[in-house]
DNA sequence: TAAAATTTGATACTATTTTAACAATTTACC
DNA sequence: GGTAAATTGTTAAAATAGTATCAAATTTTA
């Protein structure tokens, strides 16, 4: 999409707009302060801010309402899209129960599943439907996101299903590696091997 | 640890060696071939591989089975180590019932909590203890990893906790950048950034 | 009003990461 | 046995990412 920004400046302005947020305060912020606090260099973060519509003022900084604004703009959080949760497990469980996901403009509208039990059920009030009519279901919700928590060995093929459904962008969380054709972009989360990497760094 | 290695390349280790597992197949196989199932520069795949003990041969390439053992070893997948979780909420559950970390030796010895219902039951077998004991549990179990599934507005202070504790590296679900002295790693996951991310690339 | 201090944004520079090129070596094949 | 093909590991080059420098601008202070 904006696919004229570093993928690492892409990774950071999420951090900016956290700690922006979090560390409320009104009036302006300097980039110094911002790196400062988040441990970075302070031109990394002039630069990384400017590739959102954030105007910095010479001898003031930044107004942080606005840039708040900006970068939640840049990052499409004023737009609400839906996003489906494929496998209803534990960890299925864990991102419906999640609320976090409405700041990015983010709205987890249903689960799929394929046990009998679960299908037709609510969980944390967000439905759970037939993974069989997953179709449907992406069409009617025009989900643009989906997040895979099904297990690795039926990753792939679920994934296939997805993409074959129009779904163009998908968080997984299996630890295989998914296959895709152009157009269809997908970001993996893999929890033990991220702690296997912070064991070893 | 391993401090001469980019923590990019560290980050591919497991990627390989998730390939490598899932592919199957026995004998040699070639950076090639690797690189060409992955997506990825076959040089890149050796200079990764060359961090290991993995040795290639030339014309043939790299024995599957040393090159899984070179991973692993690198990666400490042989030495046990415990970790705890800390917070047995949604996610908390979802990673005690994952069983993926043992790959990479990471045993989830127990989680910590500070809901009177959930102390002292038992989540997927493993026991939920008193987050004010914390320090006599992790000095028992030798916790050396800790994963934090906690709210983020008390991150910080359970992260404070853990670290007096002797924890050395956190791995952090909360939304928020957590600081820490030197000597201490904490790593990141945000998953609803993560999807933000995804969205905006 | 003028000077000093501070902060942005741009440019130049440095470091890191990735890719390309290639010599060395080993296997397969004739 | 000799030649061709394939693959590693190394060295060089390119691309990417991050840092330092600095002019311009604006605010504060004298």
């Amino acid at each position: 999409m904006k696919s004229d920004i570093p993928v690492m400046s892409l990774q950071r302005l999420p951090v900016y707009l956290n700690y922006l947020k979090s560390s409320g305060g009104d009036g302006a912020i300097s980039s110094g302060a911002i790196a400062r606090a988040l441990g970075m260099g302070e031109v990394l973060v002039r630069k990384d801010l400017a590739y959102t519509s954030a105007q910095g003022k010479t001898r003031v900084g930044y107004q942080r309402a606005e840039l708040i604004a900006a970068l939640e703009e840049y990052l499409g959080c004023n737009d609400r899209k839906n996003a489906v949760i494929i496998g209803a497990g534990e960890l299925g469980n864990a991102l419906l129960a999640y609320g976090g996901f409405s700041n990015y403009g983010i709205e987890i509208a249903a689960a799929f599943d394929i046990s009998p039990e679960k299908i037709g059920s609510e969980i944390c009030g967000k439905p759970v439907y037939d993974i069989r009519e997953l179709r449907k279901g992406v069409e009617e919700l025009d989900a643009k996101l989906a997040v895979l928590c099904v297990p690795s060995d039926v990753a792939q093929a679920v994934a296939d299903g997805l993409i074959n459904c129009g779904v163009k962008k998908i968080l997984n969380f299996a630890p295989v590696l998914l296959r895709a054709p152009d157009g269809v972009t997908i970001r993996n989360i893999d929890v033990a091997a991220n702690l296997a990497i912070l064991m070893s760094m």
